[in-house]
DNA sequence: CCGCAGAGTTAAGCCTGCTTAACTCAAAAT
DNA sequence: ATTTTGAGTTAAGCAGGCTTAACTCTGCGG
């Protein structure tokens, strides 16, 4: 009953899942990461970095000196590494999978991709990778999941919704600018 | 490049959000919900909800008077809904279609609920429906995953990984005791 | 060899969300 | 009617992440 409050104990808070990503990457491009690069990529204030870094020095996941530049130690370019792994999966998940459009994808996987577990982040890619792929069983899905959606989205009346069967959520989800009509019935259950 | 920042605008904290559940699932179950109530369900001082309630109060959340119960507003009713909503959708999809465990699903399902979009949870909700659905197309690529997910928990030697195909990811999500070997090649990309 | 620009740092402050300690209040018990 | 109790509140403090302002280095131009 209290799953929530580890939500402080990840890791990685979004902050830090970021400036290890810059890090990671200004270090590939430019072949070091100084305080003002990392400042102008993630657009905030020098004093900014130089605290975060302290926190991140602290933690063992880069190393600095005084007026020197900023590496990533082995166990941040590990998190760093699996950050922009969990980022790249999920935006293709949401993109392909999930159909969003390509910024709507982008910042939802931003949003989360740290909080993911691995365990889940392997499933997602397994899943993504077949759905992706040409096997006959992915591609007949595919199909057969944009008849689904038609289906959905189409303004089907009153509570018989052939997706949810009476427990639909959609429209709990509904935006006032939500595509159509369709479904009803009440959500609930709890955990 | 600062997509990032807006992970502190989102219009609920992971806390609110459960907070708002908490006066949610409280007043279905006792008619009202109380300061100590709260405090209970979540784990919290009761100085602590006291604080949060105000801020929930002044972001037109909750209705609260001196030493009286907390309720609800149509918009935090809206809020509250679509976050359960999101929570159970997003556990059903970490158990039946990824194949999490239960507790592991439901971390996950917690630590992001607040965070996906209102787009991407209609997604999510269609998918699931569809996969879990006796349609043939899902009986016959639930089978077919089952497979794939064999081939890649399998121990493929070398840079062969059939999933990934070259560029497989999977062990930057690998833990230490992750379940076997399996695939090879580097990560890569950014965004 | 010196000085000056700009990279980097510290200091102070703000906001969130929590804590404990000490207070106030409402209402039940006597 | 008064006392007691416990629910609710405020106050003060802490940690995380940011800001601006003011400082201190480093190192290049002259």
């Amino acid at each position: 009953m209290e799953t929530w409050k580890r939500f402080h104990e990840k890791e990685l808070t979004h902050s830090m899942a970021h400036y290890l990503q810059a890090v990671a990457s200004l270090t590939r491009e430019r072949g070091d990461a100084t305080v003002s690069d990392i400042a102008d990529r993630l657009g905030v204030s020098k004093a900014g970095v130089t605290s975060m870094i302290r926190s991140l020095r602290t933690r063992g996941l880069v190393r600095h000196e005084r007026y020197g530049g900023v590496e990533l130690t082995e166990e941040g370019r590990r998190l760093a590494t699996r950050t922009e792994a969990s980022r790249d999966v999920l935006t293709q998940f949401f993109t392909d999978i999930l159909g969003l459009p390509p910024d709507a994808a982008a910042e939802d996987a931003c949003m989360i991709e740290h909080l993911v577990s691995p365990a889940s982040m392997t499933q997602f890619l397994r899943l993504t990778a077949m759905l992706r792929s040409a096997h006959p069983a992915a591609e007949r899905f595919r199909e057969a999941f944009r008849e689904y959606q038609r289906q959905c989205a189409g303004g089907v009346a009153g509570a018989e919704c052939p997706v949810c069967k009476g427990r639909c959520l959609k429209e709990a989800f509904a935006e006032l600018e939500d595509v159509a009509g369709g479904s009803a019935a009440a959500p609930g259950a709890r955990s």
